[in-house]
DNA sequence: GTCATATAGTTAGTTAAACAACTATTTCAA
DNA sequence: TTGAAATAGTTGTTTAACTAACTATATGAC
C-alpha cells in the first residue's frame, strides 16, 4: 500500500461524503424551508423530465444512473403526488413513458431557482475552469467503470 | 434562469449520481465477489478507524459527513458483526468510544488492496494535478455550505 | 413459426439516510 | 450550587438503494 494510494482513498472518502450529500443536504432543506415537499431524488428524476418530457423508466435510469427498482419506486411515489403519470407506450407495450402533469410545470421554476441558488452558494469562489476540471474527471470515472 | 446556471445544474447532476455511487458500487461489487460480507458504508466507518482507532460517535459523524443516528446505526451493525465495540469513556459518561476488534483487523489489508484497485481503474488516465483540482473543489464546496 | 434470449418493468427483503423527538451527562453563568 | 444550555448518543418513521427473483413483451436464430 504505496502512500499515494492512500492519498486517493482520501478523494474517494471526499467524493462520496462531501459531494453527495452536502449540496443535495443543502438543496432538500430550502424546499422543505419553501414547503416544497419532494425529495432531491424524486426532484432528479423531475429535473430530467423537465429537460425532455415522456422519457421511458429506462431512460430515466440512465439518466440518472439509478437502477431499475429505484426507479420504478421514485416513478410510484411521483405518481401518488400527482407530478407524473405512467402511459404505456404504442410503439412497445413493455415501456411505459413517464409524462409530467400541469401540476409538476408549476414546481419546476420554483425549484430551479433554489437549485440555481443553492449551486451558487456551494461553488462560491469556484472558478469556470475548475468546474470544468471537475466534470471531465467524473465523466472520466464513469466512463471508465461503465 | 441563466444558461451559465443550467450548466452547473448539470454538474451537480454529475456528482450526486455518478461519483457518490458508480465508484462504491464498484467496490461494493467486488466486496461481494471476493465474499466479503460489509457494506461500502460500514467499510467507509473502519477505514476511519484504521486510520485512528477509538473515535467517538461524533468524531465519525464528522469524519465520514454522516449524522448521529447513521453512525448509531452503523455502529450497531458493525457491533453485530464482532468488528468494532462500544468503550465507554472514562473521562466522559456521554461519550462511546468504538475499538476495532481482532475480526476487523483481519479485513483491513483485504479490503484496502480492493479499495486501491477499485480507485487505480476509476481514475485511470487522470492526472495528479487534476485529482488536486477535484478535492480543492469539494473542500471548498464542503466549507462554503458548513 | 417456434423457442431461446434479451429487454422493460415490478416485487420482496435488507441496509442506509434524513428528520424529529427523546434521554443522559456535562458545562457554565448567575 | 442550581438550573439553563450545550453536547453525546438513541429511537421511531419515511424514503431510497441494492440485490435477487420475478412477469411480460419483443427479437432473432433455426
Amino acid at each position: 500500500m504505496t502512500n499515494n494510494q492512500f492519498k486517493r482513498g482520501e478523494l474517494y472518502s471526499f467524493i462520496t461524503g462531501v459531494a453527495s450529500t452536502a449540496i443535495g443536504r443543502r438543496l432538500q432543506k430550502k424546499f422543505k424551508q419553501q414547503d416544497i415537499d419532494i425529495t432531491i431524488e424524486q426532484w432528479s428524476v423531475l429535473y430530467h423530465l423537465w429537460k425532455q418530457d415522456g422519457l421511458s423508466q429506462q431512460e430515466l435510469c440512465n439518466a440518472t444512473f439509478r437502477d431499475k427498482p429505484s426507479i420504478t419506486r421514485l416513478v410510484d411515489n411521483l405518481e401518488k403526488l400527482k407530478l407524473v403519470k405512467r402511459v404505456p407506450s404504442k410503439e412497445d407495450r413493455r415501456i411505459n413513458l413517464i409524462q409530467l402533469t400541469d401540476t409538476s410545470t408549476k414546481l419546476r421554476d420554483e425549484t430551479m431557482d433554489i437549485a440555481n441558488e443553492t449551486l451558487n452558494e456551494a461553488l462560491g469562489g469556484v472558478t469556470a475552469q475548475e468546474i470544468e476540471v471537475c466534470k471531465s474527471v467524473l465523466q472520466r470515472v464513469y466512463d471508465n467503470l461503465k
